[in-house]
DNA sequence: GCGCAACTCTGCAACGTTTCAGAATCGCGC
DNA sequence: GCGCGATTCTGAAACGTTGCAGAGTTGCGC
């Protein structure tokens, strides 16, 4: 009973009689022999069957992100597909041990979503002899790429509180950098934002406000700590308390919205009659009534799936750029203002 | 320059010149080596360092769930304080090929996460030398168990139904057994429930029915399709068209409840004037005002985590069953009866 | 009864790392 | 200048599998 007919009984039942396999499975189940040792199988195959996925944040929030969690659907799916598991590597953007993760990750090829541009993780994962497909940001031209038109769909948002008549808006942002600042955002400082999705939106919003007429200096910018409906709430807040005369508020994801409709209502005011609010993402959460931009995720998810498969059985094809349409879904949270 | 001194390079700096150190890793970077191949370190240290995690349903599902995702999010948070990735192996009950992923996972331990008493994978992943932690179900005492008392738990929603004055009580659950089944559940099939929770839960029910008086085979149990607000939906419409008299009503989920007040509210039901509903979980969704029992998903992922990366570490101890406490968190939705 | 194909099974090699023991070199005290 | 420990580097072995080439056996047609 040499090692390849064993290794035949579990893997290749041709290549035996079936009284062996019997034989063999039946030993093994007596000696406790549970199957090949993936890990060397793994190493002999030069495959893990498995798909790296790499978060911003540390891994406790994304699951906690329903439109990260919608494009992990679209992910999972198609990988379940072709039996491949998804492996969520540990790390954060801030964590200094990062890169041994990264360099160690025993995976066939990396999802990397919404990394900062100064993310150690990114060049490490990069570096690594395996496909990688960037979903949202930022947009390398050397890597399959996913993702949407952020600054349109930034300025749609803006357009659409604009030609409702209001003048005074604000914004409401997730995390522009990797260090820890939060709140307000000096105009000043709106250049050396490193999550270039962020980026994208603001220069978007930017761009509508000055086509406008009006001066993108004085649009308030808030930076909450996370994507989460409490962060957003007390974004909204320290936003409300320093420019009570707003009349719309643009957040750049729907919890963070529905955060800071939270906030409205803990400030006496009635949505929309005193304040708009537009959302983005387009989540279940944003169905009950918020006016927001949609995005697919589900559909970003499965075709970064779809690309880092292509990757692993070809050759290494044209890095390909996925631009995702999206659009404005106009509900009840956005009206004409008072004043 | 031995492959022994390029492994010192990247693992143990003080074991060789920072000089040589630093032209290997020069050299490395310039022929394209990224560091030592995780595939073949796993083999030769004979670890991971990745978690398996095995869901009940097929991947899409959980990730959708937010009591599983805040399962998932203390799990993940312990992982990764010891810098463990965290693998989801692919595959479902009633996936033919579900076999392979389980022996073929490349990880250090797996936590199984509510699987049905028959499902296949159970008995495969502890049949590998690895630990093992089964999170919510099968209660096997051969196994480390981290779960909560679901029957005590089910009668004391149906008995705060009860204390109310509630008689006709209608009860929702999710997927009883991994075969197709949705609709009204017979009483004599509520003997051949696959899915431990539910099994569970339906016994504490009819306890505490039985225990009240009332005749628990008069008790109309639904089985919904998957634990989604849609299903719950679907659902209690069902239900409640089969038992309009029903004056309360027992969802196993809080999504379910949640589905099932939006049923409500299709038919013109008042919350809880026509209808009372007691949800499980206490999920962030139930926050708004939904009467349920409260479970500590977040501590049953952090102990699972603990006890698995403990079973990794020493000689395998004695299994131990982590019951947690659950306490009835009354809010809105629910009321005496009407009638 | 011979030849050839089909069927079963086996041995070798290699996947790339890390551990361990040990070799070579260096520096220091005496 | 010698001995000895510290420092720096190396070689061999092993982790457990699978692909491949090939050996032995069986069966079938003619």
């Amino acid at each position: 009973m040499s090692p390849t007919t064993v290794s035949n009984a579990y893997n290749r039942p041709d290549q035996l009689s079936p009284a062996l396999r019997e034989q063999i499975l039946k030993t093994a189940d007596a000696v406790g022999y549970a199957g090949p040792d993936p890990i060397a199988r793994n190493l002999r195959r030069g495959r893990t069957g498995a798909l790296g996925v790499v978060f911003s944040e540390p891994l406790p929030y994304p699951f906690d992100d329903p439109t990260a969690m919608t494009m992990l659907q679209g992910l999972a799916e198609r990988a379940a597909d072709e039996q491949f598991a998804l492996t969520f590597v540990p790390g954060s953007r801030d964590l200094p041990t990062h890169g041994n993760s990264i360099r160690g990750a025993a995976v066939d090829g990396f999802i990397l979503h919404s990394l900062h541009d100064d993310d150690a993780r990114l060049r490490l994962a990069i570096a690594r002899p395996l496909p990688a497909v960037i979903v949202d940001s930022p947009r390398l031209t050397e890597v399959d790429f996913v993702g949407i038109d952020d600054r349109a769909a930034a300025a749609e948002a803006i357009g659409h509180l604009l030609a409702l008549g209001h003048r005074a808006i604000a914004i409401l942002s997730f995390r522009l950098t990797g260090h820890g600042h939060v709140g307000l955002v000096d105009a000043a400082d709106r250049g050396g934002v490193t999550a270039a999705v962020a980026r994208e939106r603001l220069a978007g919003s930017a761009a509508a406000i000055s086509d406008a007429g009006l001066i993108w200096e004085d649009v308030l910018v808030e930076e909450c700590a996370a994507s989460t409906v409490e962060a957003g709430r007390r974004g909204a807040h320290e936003l409300l308390e320093r420019a009570p005369e707003a009349t719309a508020l643009f957040a750049f994801s729907d919890v963070l919205a529905l955060g800071a409709w939270r906030a409205a209502l803990d400030r006496g005011l009635e949505i929309p009659r005193d304040l708009s609010i537009v959302g983005f993402d387009d989540c279940a959460g944003a169905a009950e009534g918020l006016t927001t931009i949609h995005q697919p995720e589900h559909e970003k998810g499965r075709i970064a799936a779809e690309r880092l498969i292509e990757g692993l059985s070809g050759p290494a094809g044209r890095p390909e750029q996925h631009i995702l349409p999206t659009h404005l879904v106009v509900r009840g949270s956005t009206a004409p203002p008072l004043r």
